[in-house]
DNA sequence: TTGCCATTTCGCAATATTGCGAATAGACTG
DNA sequence: CAGTCTATTCGCAATATTGCGAAATGGCAA
């Protein structure tokens, strides 16, 4: 998934080219990364505190959602980083629970 | 992605299996693709406010996040089920929200 | 009407994620 | 020690999602 276009900027009057520019110039993109670092380490972590907390082996739940323990050990690595809302939903599913989403504004900068 | 398998249940001292069970045998499993469907519109719907509170076009956002408009346009699709934490973490990202994922419990039956 | 822009739909290639078995390692017990 | 269960890692096939262009549609204004 490329991401990295840093050829030499030429002036332009576009709002949306500004924006665009602003928003992948500097760190930004590397605090992205960082961020779904993060997120993936806590989704792991979550997936596997619920399977626990139901008392589950990993081969069980794999059962339970149709798949098998290598992939549910996947989404408990905290460095996978290929988590899918459709499996999501499947584990929350087998345990009883729904996958909530929300999109929450970023605080910009101080 | 296979979920019937309602072949003629043979008894079982299982706890799990009769988990698994009772979790996909009746409606639960129809309810569930209620529930995603819906789900699946919410998040089309938010895309779409979020895009043009940010008075962008889908050619705009698309740009914002290197892709193009008609990508942009399949996410709006209510009907459309193939919605992914990438994509939504993209698009996220382009207009500064972060995309927040929780496992909330779900109240079993009345 | 024409022209222009935004949106939508379609088809297929490219990439990402899942499915799944086999093999390994760790922990625990008899 | 062997035996068992759990967890982990690896490789590759199968499926799902994205990338992307072309064409069709709808709205709006000159």
């Amino acid at each position: 998934m490329p991401h990295k276009k840093t050829k030499t900027l030429k002036p332009t009057a576009d709002a949306v080219e500004i924006l665009r520019r602003r928003t992948y110039a500097g760190k930004p993109a590397r605090m992205k990364n960082l961020e779904e670092a993060r997120t993936n380490e806590e989704i792991a972590r979550k997936i596997q505190e619920l399977r626990t907390a139901a008392a589950l082996t990993q081969t069980q739940l794999a059962r339970l959602i149709g798949t098998t323990a290598s992939v549910i050990c996947r989404l408990e690595d905290a460095d996978y980083e290929g988590h899918s809302l459709a499996m999501l939903r499947r584990i929350a599913g087998a345990l009883n629970q729904r996958v909530e989403i929300r999109f929450v504004p970023i605080r910009r900068s101080a």
